[in-house]
DNA sequence: GTCTATAATTTGATAGAC
DNA sequence: GTCTATCAAATTATAGAC
């Protein structure tokens, strides 16, 4: 149950997403997402109750954003090549378009005073974003020295949340394609 | 003005920073800190007067602790191979001890709410680290397409920081192993 | 579904005694 | 340098009118 983005549900989800991205879960109040949305913060627990609930409807509806916005990983129209670059320009777009960092790795991050269906919530979230990667790499001919395809996804999404991290962290938004520049060769 | 960690100044830097590290910097309280310490919240007041000042005593107490650790990077007993080994062993400390993800990584996540000194606490580290990095990374022959050493300086900081930070989202010490093994090789 | 009003708690921070 | 006591503000969350 996915709020579209035209509802009030759908806009206190995106306006939650930008701000835990900027700031972290607690980084941001209710006072903060009723301000962006333009009503109170009473309104906003109508919706989400808890602080909790909301975490975990972002962290739902991030996942399921990018999963969609991927697509099939064996897509026979598209090449394995093709579909890392899009993966590599989804987290490229986060940090151009301003200081946004993984929510997956800013739940890991802050994890342990997390309310437990957020931290869950990043949890699910990387392992479907490693499924994908394993799943698109798994088309690609084996090389000399075969690597382990659940590895070469995990170095792969390390690499992408480490350097959206640093270039945030030096404000050096040429720091990540300087970082990520090899995956692309 | 390190304090050391026999002084109270020197305790509470410790706690702060192990508290950072797992929960964020907005994950924890002065009275958190007292309470590690085994003090009043206003003893902490004492020592450092704001939480910017705590934040920022941490961020400089980290990065000197990680310099000193690694040594010289032009330390002709040692080969550019095992100095590069030696970095990863200090993030593979973090993973294995505990849920702990690098303070540099942790501040970048949450940067637009904290404090201006502490940011700046991150970003030297980054800075630092790198610097280390590249000298180390000079030493070793250039291979047949020699990559920059930045690009290869950001590429090696920017996969530990990804990878401790999975390890911790999915509760997978072993996720870190694999996706650093590389460097290794 | 949104509002006003407010409860209950926590937080960063200070004053002043010892 | 540590304590007790306390403040002012912010936070999550709820009750009830419209």
């Amino acid at each position: 149950m996915t709020a579209t983005q035209a509802s009030t549900a759908g806009k206190i989800v995106a306006a939650a997403e930008r701000r835990m991205r900027e700031s972290g879960f607690h980084g941001f109040s209710f006072r903060d997402i009723a301000a962006d949305v333009g009503i109170k913060s009473a309104s906003v627990h109508h919706h989400f109750p808890t602080k909790e609930d909301l975490g975990a409807a972002v962290a739902e509806a991030y996942t399921k954003r990018l999963i969609d916005a991927l697509g099939d990983p064996n897509d026979p129209q598209r090449t394995p090549e093709a579909l890392i670059a899009l993966y590599v320009d989804v987290y490229r777009q986060g940090v151009q378009k301003g200081r946004q960092t993984c929510l997956g790795g800013m739940i890991a991050c802050e994890l342990t005073s997390l309310p437990n269906e957020v931290g869950r919530g990043g949890a699910v979230f990387f392992e479907r974003s490693l499924s994908w990667l394993e799943a698109v790499l798994r088309r690609k001919p084996p090389t000399a020295e075969p690597e382990a395809v659940q590895a070469q996804a995990l170095r792969l999404l390390a690499l992408l949340q480490g350097a959206a991290l640093i270039a945030k962290g030096l404000h050096r938004k040429d720091a990540f394609d300087l970082a990520v520049k090899s995956i692309l060769e």
